[in-house]
DNA sequence: CGGTAACCGGACGCCCCCGTCCACTTGGGT
DNA sequence: ACCCAAGTGGACGGGGGCGTCCGGTTACCG
């Protein structure tokens, strides 16, 4: 459904489409999104106007590159939902999700906004609406802190991109214990001390959990 | 001493040297590091070339500008230190930081070794020395968890710069509530599980607590 | 008050990115 | 084998940032 429809597109076409998405994954993984469209046309081997017919807009580009991993996200989701233990559902969710952040810079950099009112890239609601149900479960069996609001994580999420490291494998083990800390920020605890109050977040999600 | 000597300048060169740091100071904390040189230069109403003999490179402005900064944070580390209870002269540290970084968008890109190598810009090491003193005290005291590494003040610091929201208000409230996330996650807690490992984070310091 | 060195800012050349146009090439149907 | 529309990449003009040079201006000292 990201997918245009496939237009019967001449072999040698569909084969350059194919290759610039992959030039484009590689260098957004690595570098982040502002890499010069430029440079992935001449890492795809293709000419920019190539690049240009095909993905008339940065954004188509992006959008199509990141349906594999907006996929992956919606798994791991649904994985979390599906556990009978909803905090542990939830833990998963956020280590889960740190880590493919935490492996993919343009990625997190697209998840998050990055471009402002992108049109609710691959069911991003419902993705949100879900761990919200989540969440809920999670209060209600008491493993959760009451006063966790959706837009924590949020919050858990944006903080994780944050982290830069030299490598790739510094960069997941930093995430991996910063996701460790996020939930243990989360955890309900008999004698935590109340949380400032919750910002209202750039996102478009609804803030109550 | 991040000062050069202060050569007899002329008076109008000291009053355009003085509005050239007022806009770099200005626009940093809005807009972060990557504003353009020429912006600045128009900002204080001088000509880039006024600019560029004041300050060679981008690193000498950012520096200068940032002195007061620096000494804010020092400051407040230095508060920290000299409080009685351990724990809450950490924490007041994190929530303090927290807050002075949400406030200035520049200082935490130039304080986060934006610039890398930059000259243990004004007793960074010192700085970094004075709150492992006081983390080992709080752990001594026994409220901060004991699987606590100075890298993860970093990383909480990486963290919080990831938050970007629209005003400047909202950043401000958004990161208060990470900071008492992040207390929260540090706080030691009788059934809290093990972190995952603590990773090497790309500054110089020493990775003890 | 006058001269000089310090100081100024506009203008220049360089490089990189952007998005588009167009003359050439090539896949694939007949 | 032929043809032509779909497809291609090089080239172009525009815009913006960078760092530097230079002819004019101005503070300060005697």
């Amino acid at each position: 459904m990201p997918d245009r429809l496939p237009q019967k597109l001449r072999s040698d076409a569909k084969d350059n489409r194919d290759r610039i998405l992959d030039a484009a994954r590689a260098l957004f993984s690595a570098d982040g999104l502002d890499v010069p469209m430029r440079e992935i046309a001449r890492r795809a081997g293709v000419g920019p106007a190539t690049l240009y017919r095909r993905f008339p807009t940065k954004q188509t580009l992006v959008a199509e590159a990141f349906a594999d991993q907006l996929h992956a996200c919606r798994a791991i989701v649904d994985e979390g939902c599906a556990d009978a233990d909803p905090w542990r559902g939830l833990c998963l969710v956020i280590e889960k999700i740190c880590e493919l952040h935490a492996r993919d810079r343009g990625f997190t950099e697209a998840f998050l906004s990055a471009f402002p009112g992108a049109p609710d890239v691959a069911g991003r609601e419902y993705t949100l609406k879900a761990v919200a149900g989540l969440a809920r479960r999670a209060k209600d069996a008491g493993r959760l802190r009451s006063d966790f609001v959706l837009d924590d994580l949020i919050l858990i999420l944006m903080a994780n991109k944050g982290i830069h490291t030299r490598s790739t494998d510094a960069q997941v083990m930093a995430s991996r214990r910063f996701a460790g800390l996020a939930i243990q920020a989360l955890e309900a605890c008999p004698h935590h001390a109340p949380l400032p109050p919750a910002a209202r977040l750039a996102t478009g999600a609804p803030a109550g959990a």
